[in-house]
RNA sequence: GGAGACGUGGCCGAGUGGCUUAAGGCGGCGGCUUGCUAAGCCGUUGUACGUUUUGGCGUACCGUAGGUUCGAAUCCUACCGUCUCCGCCA
């Protein structure tokens, strides 16, 4: 949500970032209901006041045992006057609650301007082409031959997109998610977190999955509850409606969790395989930060995500989101792409976001300067770190062998265990 | 799932319709004292919104949302949460 007072005081601003993320927003209404609420509260105010000041008369007569009886039909006209402008008054701020929360967030001033996905620039590239001999796998044919994953039987169980890992396929699905947990919590300081699955109604409008993204969802209406679609929902929840000590901050979580999305309208893209799933593993970093420094905690939260991909000794390529292709609640966005030798292309496998007050606002997190003064909003960033179906393409591909069998980097030994390192 | 108890500031805790501008204590912050030492004394204390001449002023907030009343922390209704006991259960 951005600050009512920024969207008044700052329109052309607002509105110039709001048409670069290629958005249509009616302003003019948002700034008519603020002027409305402004006006109804000053009305009402007065009213109240003068209520709270008869009020104290009567209290005193009474006291004395005396007759109030024209101070009272004075304050009963009073009050129903307030109800009549409390009722308004409720009625015009949600209102414009609606409305500011459909606005996005706004980009950065250093996200590049641009309407589509195809111009979002490439701003790193790291590791080498693996390029051998023989006529290479995907990761299907691969996963087939070996038995590390069943998806007629996974379909038949819940339905296409719910995959079904087998042997030594979900041994090594376990072991990435354990390996990339611990190299977070290891190596980079972040503090493990494992969150419910599911999120009330107020934990995804922190976040930004509503209202606007209500059926891109999977809902347990019984309960109303939502299948989350990213762990960063429940752990940026986390503080929700909290105030944190400024020098608690950076605060830095790492999550593993099933995510759960519908896809829907993207039937047919993606459908084979792990390319595009109903339900995977990932493992997500979120932060809560000074808003001061912001930015350079999103340079480490890429790295921190590009690490667990050297480590692993795969081929990627970080873009940067332009500002239409951002999502609703960043403010600027990387996306780390693998190369899958198999398939031939990259594939997403995380994307890292800072979205400054944007959620914060939403979510009520806050801050206490440690040096006294006004509790403040904080900013909130994550990135995936990574997600592992894709990360499971890459890896099959990169490391299958000429004989059909897939040899992993030793980084994974610990985590095989006695499955061995030799996929065959 | 059933029965009961409870929900007040950063924390403890008083308050059952107006003397509450939420007592008192703890903690925090500022100052004084440095001859009573494991201290004492004084002052101060949250959030949001509106308004502002930037000094302030006003309104709201006692789990949440409604309601009754001239007036609600206090009375009523619903919901949420916590605790205890019973049942069920990995």
């Amino acid at each position: 949500m951005l600050d009512i007072q920024t969207i008044r005081e700052k329109t052309d601003l607002v509105k110039q970032g709001i048409q670069n993320k290629n958005v249509q927003i009616d302003f003019e209404a948002i700034l008519k209901l603020d002027q409305a609420r402004r006006d109804v509260i000053a009305e009402v105010e007065v009213l109240k006041h003068d209520r709270n000041v008869v009020s104290k008369d009567v209290a005193t007569r009474k006291r004395n045992k005396e007759d109030a009886s024209d101070l009272i039909n004075k304050t009963r006209e009073i009050g129903q006057r307030i109800k009549v402008l409390d009722d308004k008054q409720r009625e015009v701020e949600a209102q414009l609650h609606e409305l500011l929360l459909q606005v996005p967030n706004l980009p950065h001033a250093t996200t590049p301007v641009g309407m589509e996905a195809s111009e979002n620039p490439v701003v790193k590239e790291w590791g080498t082409r693996y390029q051998p001999d023989f006529k290479l796998l995907t990761h299907l044919e691969l996963g087939d031959s070996l038995g590390l994953f069943d998806f007629p039987r996974g379909t038949k169980i819940a339905g296409p997109g719910f995959p079904l890992y087998t042997g030594h396929g979900a041994k090594l699905e376990r072991a990435l998610i354990n390996f990339m947990l611990d190299f977070h919590v290891d190596k980079h300081a972040y503090t493990e977190v494992l969150p419910p699955v599911v999120s009330n109604a107020k934990s995804m409008s922190t976040t930004g999955q509503l209202p606007k993204f209500e059926d891109d969802m999977y809902k347990i209406p019984q309960d109303e509850l939502y299948l989350i679609p990213t762990a960063e929902v429940p752990v940026t929840n986390i503080h929700q409606g909290e105030i944190i000590p400024e020098e608690n901050l950076p605060i830095r979580y790492c999550a593993y969790s099933a995510c759960f999305r519908r896809e829907a309208g993207s039937y047919g893209k993606d459908t084979r395989g792990f390319l595009r799933l109903h339900q995977f593993n990932k493992v997500e970093l979120v932060k809560f930060t000074h808003p001061d420094n912001s930015y350079d905690e999103l340079e480490k939260l890429r790295r921190d995500a590009e690490d667990i991909l050297e480590a692993l000794g795969l081929e990627y390529r970080v873009i940067e989101l332009v500002t239409g292709d951002l999502s609703f609640a960043a403010a600027k966005c990387y996306d780390l792409e693998l190369w899958a030798p198999g398939e031939a292309r990259w594939l997403e496998v995380s994307s890292c976001s800072n979205f400054e007050d944007f959620q914060a606002r939403r979510g009520a997190i806050r801050y206490k300067p440690g040096a006294g003064g006004k509790v403040q909003l904080l900013h909130t960033l994550n990135g995936s770190g990574v997600a592992t179906p894709r990360l499971l393409v890459a890896l099959l591909e990169t490391y299958q062998q000429a004989d059909g069998s897939v040899l992993l980097p030793d980084v994974l030994g610990p985590y095989m265990g006695s499955a061995g390192l030799h996929l065959k």
